[in-house]
Parts: C-alpha cells; structure tokens; sequence
DNA sequence: GCATATTTTGAACTAGATTCAAAAAACGAT
DNA sequence: ATCGTTTTTTGAATCTAGTTCAAAATATGC
C-alpha cells in the first residue's frame, strides 16, 4: 500500500541524511573520530535511531564507503564514453584516480582501513555484497577497455583473461596508493613523492602486457604530455 | 654497571614473552581477539606491566609487526645470498613472498591493519621508525638487485632512479596481496585465486622494465618450470 | 638493617559502542 | 474521534576492553 511506500522512502532518505552527516564529520575530524553518539546528535536522532539502518559503525563506514564509490564510478564511466585508442584510456583510469585519491584522501584510508579483517568481519553480510557489487561496473569497464584493445588488435592476451589483465593494473594501482598513504613511509625510502613514479611504473606494466602503442619511458617530456592532455580531454581537476 | 644491564636484557627478554604469547593467541583465535588484559594473564603479569613495554594495544601490534618482519627479512636474504641472473633473483622475491605470506596469512592481515592510518597513528613514534627501519634491508637487497641488474647491462633504467623500479615491483606484491586478502573479492570478480596470476602480472612489468632476459607469457609451462626451479633451490616450502 | 628508588600490581577509571525497556507515534478498525 | 494494537523512537543503562595510577612489593645502596 501507497504508506509503506512512503515510509521507505523516508528511511531511505533519512539513512541518507546519516551518511551526510558523517561524510560532514569526516571531513572535519578525520574518521578514527566518527562517533556513533555525536553522529546520531548530530542528525536530531537518538543512537538507537543509527542502529536501524547500520548494525554496527563498520557497517556505517562500509555503508559510506559503498555511496561514496557512486563518485568513482561516475570517474570510470566518463572514460568509458571518452573515445581514444585503449592504451590511453586504460592509462586515463590510472590518472583519473591519482587524481581523486589526492582530493580525498580520507578516503583512500578509509577504504584501506575497511578492507581489513577488523572492519570487514564486522558489518553486515548485506553491507559486504553491497560494497562488492559497487565493483562491479567498474570492473565491468577496465574488462571493457582491456577487450577494446584485444579487438582492435592493440593487446595480445596471450591466453589470458581479460580480468587478468585488468587485474594486474589494479593491483598496482591498489598497492601504489596504499604505499603512497603509509605515512612516513616513502620517506624513509627516498622515494620521491609524486604521481609520476606510479606513472611511469604503471606504463611498463602496459608495456610488458605489449599494450600498443608501447609508451617510451626514456622521456619525461613524453609521458608528462600524456598526462596533461589526458587530464585536459578528461577534463579532471573540475 | 653490571646489575643494570642484567636488568636491561630481563627486561627485553620480558618483552620477547609478551610477543610470542601474543603470537600464540593470535594463532588461536585471530588478531582481532587480542586483549591486552589477556595477554597479561597469560604470561602471569598484571595488566600494567604490559603497558610498560608498549604504549598501547595498537603500539603491541605494531611491535609483533616488526619482529615478524626478521622472518621475512631472512627470506630476502636468502635471494640476495642466491647467485642467478638478476631477472630470476627479482621474480624469486615474489615466489618467496607468495609462499611465506600463504602460510602467514594472519600476518598479511596483521600487516594490513598495522598500515591503517588508525593504527599507524596510535603507535609510539619509535615504534613506528623501528618498523619503518625493517624496512630498510628489505629494501637495500631489492635495491641491489635492480642495481645488479644494471651492472650485467640486463636492465636499462632509462633515467629512472633503482628505487622507483623496486617500488613497481613492490607496489604490485603489495596491491595483490591485499587484494587477495580481502574477502569475497576474487570471487565477486571471477578471478582464479592462486599465485598464477600475480606471478604473471609480475613478469609482464618486469618484461616492460626490459629487464632482460625477457619472460614469454605465451606458454603456462615456462612460467612455472621456473617458478619450481627458483622453489627448489631457494628451498621455499621449507 | 634501614631509607630510598624502582617496579609491579590490579582494581578503578574511561571511552565509546551497543542494547533494550519504556515512551511515543502511527495505524486501522469501530 | 476513540481506542487497542503494532511499529518506531528514545536515551539511559549496559557492556567491553583499553588505559591509568595509587598502593604494595621489591630491589638498591649505604
């Protein structure tokens, strides 16, 4: 009946409301500092109010966490529409996200913080499939892009799958940000902070899958132009 | 004076207790279930004491982290005692790697978790540059592998520093294994789980360093006759 | 053997997540 | 509109586990 319908649509906005608010404070405190209580306060609810919508703070984070990825994808889709030979679009992905991990970080710690066991095992079984169904169109692009370059010839698999392949650049990009965000921890290496060196790693990744047109490293001119001009297509930095 | 440094080293064996207890309960029923007041009971100590050596929970975790990270630190140098053309001794880091983090599951976890900016920023200062200084072994082997590489004129580094080419091959152990951790993931996305994968990404970004001699990833049955020789002779598995 | 300094102890404190019985609101039938 | 019933909200109470700290125990040096 026309009231459940309603009623649903309210919690749905007040659960929307919640995760504005945490966003909010986030943004303000950083999220170790999110709590359940002042969140609820924040909003006019009581806590007991949080709890029907989030069976625990990881939950809630996981939940934010999952909303949140609605931005990413937005980022994907745009180069899925960008027309531009494969070898640029897959390298646009690496750059659009160096982007936006920049502009939020918090969020490239919160997601590392809820992928690890501690937060993971404590939200909800449907919060979990939420968050990993949010993967899915993005990885249902890179797959697109990967078989874009199959077809036209620009990749040979060589009997691999094409989530392998977009598996690899994942994971380098995965690993580039974590390592990026460890405090310290480039320092300590003398590595020089910067997008570039996950560029021009991520580069000859492609390179060695022989993703044409092969990319010279031996320039910075080169790849720097790339860069800027993907980001100009693109138009990142909005 | 004599006294003081029977104390000093009672104090650091107290310490060594504390750890091993701590690693045992973690076997037994995980990181997460770690309690400090626990902890304390099973080595007969009060609570306090434990806090004698470690400021907090997270400082504890953290200590575990870099006295686990001496195992590790074996196995590297073990490759850098193993005399092979370098592009071998580089992909044997992973093989090892692989292979020690598959039978160390919990620590990948631990290790995970210990990188979250909500643990990392919990932890004493000299806990964390004595985490970041286990690193640094680790990092010089690496190092000298690449350089070696270089020397033999088996790797070009076309203007870029060794580091920034050990940070590639870092980034990408990195961003697989968490990966590979997270629960459901690979199976959300359809990838094979099994180190194949991963050791085949990992030679396409070697192959596109031009780190010679160049892997062909056409034939599944190249990649693993070497993955078994390196096995054999670094003694993994053992 | 005694005065002083150091170390250990564990009960008390604390923070903050979570619960749940009572109160309030919504609903639907009369 | 009124009343009994169901659903939702509330927030004080509960609970858990990390952390502290004053008192007790031990060690040290004279």
């Amino acid at each position: 009946m026309g009231t459940s319908e309603r009623k649903q649509r309210e919690r749905e906005e007040r659960e929307q409301l919640f995760l504005d608010a945490a966003e909010q404070l986030i943004e303000q405190e950083g999220f170790m500092q999110l709590q359940m209580a002042k969140l609820a306060k924040a909003c006019d609810y009581a806590t007991g109010t949080l709890y029907q919508h989030f069976t625990s703070k990881e939950d809630l984070l996981m939940a934010l966490m999952a909303r949140h990825s609605a931005l990413h994808l937005e980022l994907f889709e745009r180069i899925e529409q960008w027309q531009a030979p494969s070898r640029q679009r897959i390298f646009a992905i690496c750059v659009a996200e160096q982007d936006f991990n920049q502009r939020q970080a918090n969020y490239v710690k919160l997601s590392q913080y809820v992928m690890t066991e501690a937060v993971w095992e404590n939200a909800s079984e449907t919060r979990r499939s939420q968050l990993l169904q949010c993967g899915q169109p993005i990885c249902r692009i890179v797959s697109g892009i990967v078989q874009q370059a199959i077809d036209d010839g620009d990749l040979d698999p060589q009997g691999a799958s094409t989530m392998e392949l977009a598996y690899g650049t994942w994971a380098l990009c995965q690993g580039s940000h974590t390592l990026d965000h460890t405090q310290g921890l480039l320092e300590a290496f003398s590595i020089p902070r910067g997008p570039m060196t996950m560029y021009r790693n991520m580069n000859r990744l492609l390179n060695g899958m022989s993703w044409h047109p092969l990319l010279d490293l031996s320039s910075t001119e080169t790849l720097q132009t790339l860069v800027q001009q993907i980001e100009q297509q693109l138009n990142i930095h909005s």
